[in-house]
DNA sequence: TTGTTAATGAAAGCCATTTTCATTAAGGAG
DNA sequence: CTCCTTAATGAAAATGGCTTTCATTAACAA
């Protein structure tokens, strides 16, 4: 067995384990789609690929697994406003490295950029720290997201 | 009738009408309770006050007026992540000024705040331009919104 | 006043997600 | 390695916000 390969197990299968959850086939092979594809996948998407790819993972099992692995901190929910929840891997020293969402509402096609991300994370920084103090709220988490029409959906109309 | 209700009520009746709608009872109902609460109500909060103030409008009836006043511009629909959308008063002369949304995701309580806004507006403005050069998109709306516990949902826990 | 057509409401439908419940299997104890 | 406790699973049913359908009502222009 490759050496990356068995580390990467490690890691996730240490991180489940270390807060009480169990080490299953079906989390292996969601967590394994969710760090090959180029994320933003919904349950469905995964369902499907789970069942091309090989075998038997239900749907309400994925659903629950995201769930799980979202609590864990190693996925993202997110929501861009169609109605159905997207998954990607967080960020970190296994995932992608932060970003924002670009989303096009008519053909639901989404950019990940990078780019304005230093700004963007410095003001987040300073706003919630002023909203902590302020309203004496606890910030856990903040949404930033760009909507609006790309290139094709543009000229298509 | 009071002068400024009068006036009020041109001012929505002639931007509907201007957009080709018809001024009706549920659209006057809506509209009104939606200047008189305090921001943040789902359908069904509508759909509540208005049986308890008066007479009949169907949730059917509130879905399509959301719809029509957000189509116009009157009113914004806001997604705070619960699976159920919130309308409030869009910004402007007869709405309120511009905010931006602090939830707790124990109570669903919101805060608007406008403190920072100016630096998050500007900030927002300029990664439009940047983005919408870049990726060739035409940028039509952003989300900029903060989660996390209030003082309450915190120390209760 | 009348005719056209948008607006409405009740009921049925839609669909992502959750719940229920009986079955299976992870992983610690012995 | 085997047992045992209990988490994990899947199928099916349920949930719930929202939308569609369709027959009826009412805006408002002529």
């Amino acid at each position: 067995m490759p050496r990356g390969k068995c580390c990467g197990q490690r890691w996730w299968q240490g991180k489940l384990q270390g807060c009480g959850y169990r080490v299953t086939a079906g989390r292996e092979a969601i967590l394994d789609i969710l760090s090959k594809s180029a994320g933003h996948l919904s349950a469905e998407d995964i369902y499907l690929k789970i069942h091309a790819r090989d075998a038997n993972v239900g749907l309400t099992t994925i659903y629950r697994t995201l769930d799980v692995l979202s609590d864990v901190g190693m996925v993202s929910k997110l929501d861009f406003g169609d109605g159905r929840a997207r998954y990607e891997l967080a960020e970190g020293p296994q995932g992608a490295r932060h970003h924002h969402h670009l989303v096009c509402t008519a053909c639901n096609k989404v950019i990940d950029y990078t780019d304005f991300i230093e700004e963007e994370v410095e003001l987040l920084k300073q706003t919630e720290k002023g909203l902590e103090k302020k309203y004496d709220f606890h910030i856990t988490g903040h949404v930033i997201q760009f909507y609006g029409l790309c290139r094709a959906c543009s000229e298509g109309k």
